[in-house]
DNA sequence: TGCTTTTTATTAAACGGTTACATTAATGAT
DNA sequence: ATCATTAATGTAACCGTTTAATAAAAAGCA
């Protein structure tokens, strides 16, 4: 049995698709159909149940109600909960969510900016890769809104929502040096972003303004591309070589999760005289024995805030106007357990 | 700039539309079009980029492939790694998924249903609450396919993949029980669905299997509603007033996290006397001192089994077949810490 | 009354593809 | 030479909406 259509409606109303249309967008009162048309029009719509198809409106009118998402991993617990508050948000105003991971794939990535505009998604919210400049310009010379979270890429010019890494690294590095930690490690993924290399800036200068200097010997860079199992080896092997660290601070939560997987291998004891600490919170450190200190991103802002300017371009594609570029930082929060 | 067309190319090309759409579904040889015409043509595609507007072509031949995705909570580690896989596989078929997360409100749930009709998604992939039936129904007389996987509603008849609840629910008090134990407590969320009850059905059978007899005082059922504090916060209440619990077992992880939230706060030891057991998996648990043993959900394999079959009702709905109506059971596995 | 203005509703052209059917040119059969 | 067949491509209808343009009827006004 074919689904409704408007004609359907039109009629069982014995008027025309027009006046139909009208009334389904709100648009009766400008267009002066008379009220007893749009109660008997909009009766027969509830009664049967009709829902235009959206499609048929999307080609007519040149936008879908849909955001891209593109994310390095949706399991992930930080995008998976960015991702369902910018769908909550988003659904809110109407639009729904499409998503991808690109697995750090950087032909995933590029064919998915491919496959979403060719389904002309009405904007985009990417968590960007080396790489992807190119596309993402492309995009913006088009005048498709556009934010990128988490990182950016050098030389993109895009609104972002980003947080500001050098100072929570300054922050968890400091947290260590202030506890009389002297040989303070710094074990960061081997990727080429921004918001990698800020984290290191940041401990960096908590060092250098502590005048303890650095020592490239503990400052550990783990392959994106390692399975768990030899993060966990890699990790053991660092710190079996090097029995002078007396503090840690993790990039992310994952390796922090991973390196406490290390340290109860080792049987080696978190307190007073080794500390550690994770840039990232997860649910983990407030559990384990002991508790482990973090460097909290704040989620649920950049959620709010990455909708919000996605929001606002999209009524601005839809003005015409020309889109601007809104760069927010966030702070982050260190948490002291 | 517009975007290009199918027009632009055929102009380019100096042929009409059909043969660049011909062409570009891959019908030239059936149609017979001339090799050196193919070339020219995807040449040209080729060096303009060309990409066809999905959402026309999806008005025409009716479908978008785009599967829906509808599930509790996309945040949530199970749904978002089930969500990561399935969107992984149905890339590599051709759909894209739309998610949702109905936050177990009906009303949400309900509207997605109809959000995804109007959007004309090909399939549905759900994680159903109660209340959905009807609107389930509806879309199994349309053909469309459906599958629901993690729970299923009763007297529903549709195509699923599920865990043996019951089974699992046995093994971890069975494991219990091998240990010594005697008052095993029994703590739940408290949502009307087979797989919950199916857990405590396990549970007392487990119980009766060696003549314990189950003692309604130690099961504990915690609102959904509730808040992280509120449920910690109901478990120290439940656990303070039932000191002669030895052994609990938590119905889903996110309780028995909750749980070692609580035990932490109460001071109260697991060890050899009071055995800690989780039904479904957390790296958390893992990561314990001591060890939590949990019950682990095969989430690769629920992935697969949810993604082979909506692809399979796919393919049949193309060929304007009969759906058929297939259930998969999978067994969950005791993981002892 | 005859003309303009306002009110109310309709007609028809898009949007960008797919595809049944038509057309033309070339080849083959008789 | 005539007709049927096949190869290669084009024409136009259609998918279900939106919306500019227009028409018809009612009202206002001199």
């Amino acid at each position: 049995m074919k689904p409704l259509s408007i004609k359907d409606i039109a009629k069982k109303a014995n008027v025309s698709i027009t006046t139909v249309s009208f009334i389904l967008n709100g648009k009766a009162e400008k267009m002066r159909i008379s009220q007893e048309m749009i109660a008997k029009v909009e009766k027969i719509i509830k009664e049967l149940g009709f829902k235009p198809n959206q499609v048929a409106r999307s080609l007519r009118t040149g936008n879908t109600k849909t955001i891209g998402l593109i994310v390095e991993d949706i399991s992930n617990p930080f995008f998976a909960s960015i991702a369902r508050l910018i769908e909550d948000k988003a659904y809110k105003h109407g639009y729904k969510i499409i998503y991808s991971s690109t697995e750090n794939n950087l032909d995933k990535a590029r064919g998915l900016i491919k496959m979403f505009k060719s389904r002309q998604v009405d904007g985009y919210i990417i968590a960007p890769m080396v790489g992807m400049e190119e596309d993402i310009r492309e995009l913006l010379t088009d005048r498709t809104p556009v934010v990128v979270f988490d990182r950016n890429l050098p030389g993109l010019e895009v609104s972002s929502v980003l947080i500001d890494n050098v100072e929570g690294a300054f922050l968890a590095t400091q947290f260590l040096i202030q506890k009389g930690k002297k040989n303070i490690a710094f074990v960061n993924v081997d990727v080429e972003v921004k918001q990698i290399k800020d984290r290191f800036t940041g401990y960096e200068k908590a060092l250098k303004a502590s005048k303890i200097k650095a020592d490239p010997n503990i400052c550990k860079l783990i392959p994106f591309s390692n399975t768990a199992e030899e993060t966990t080896n890699d990790l053991i092997d660092f710190f079996t070589a090097n029995p002078q660290i007396d503090a840690v601070l993790f990039g992310t939560n994952y390796l922090a999760v991973r390196g406490l997987f290390c340290f109860k291998e080792m049987n080696k004891k978190i307190d007073k005289d080794f500390k550690v600490i994770a840039y990232d919170d997860h649910d983990i450190f407030q559990l384990h024995s002991p508790s482990i200190s973090a460097v909290e991103q704040p989620t649920e802002e950049i959620a709010d805030q990455v909708i919000s300017l996605i929001l606002k371009g999209l009524t601005i594609s839809e003005s015409f106007e020309e889109q601007q570029l809104n760069k927010v930082v966030l702070s982050s929060r260190l948490i002291e357990r």
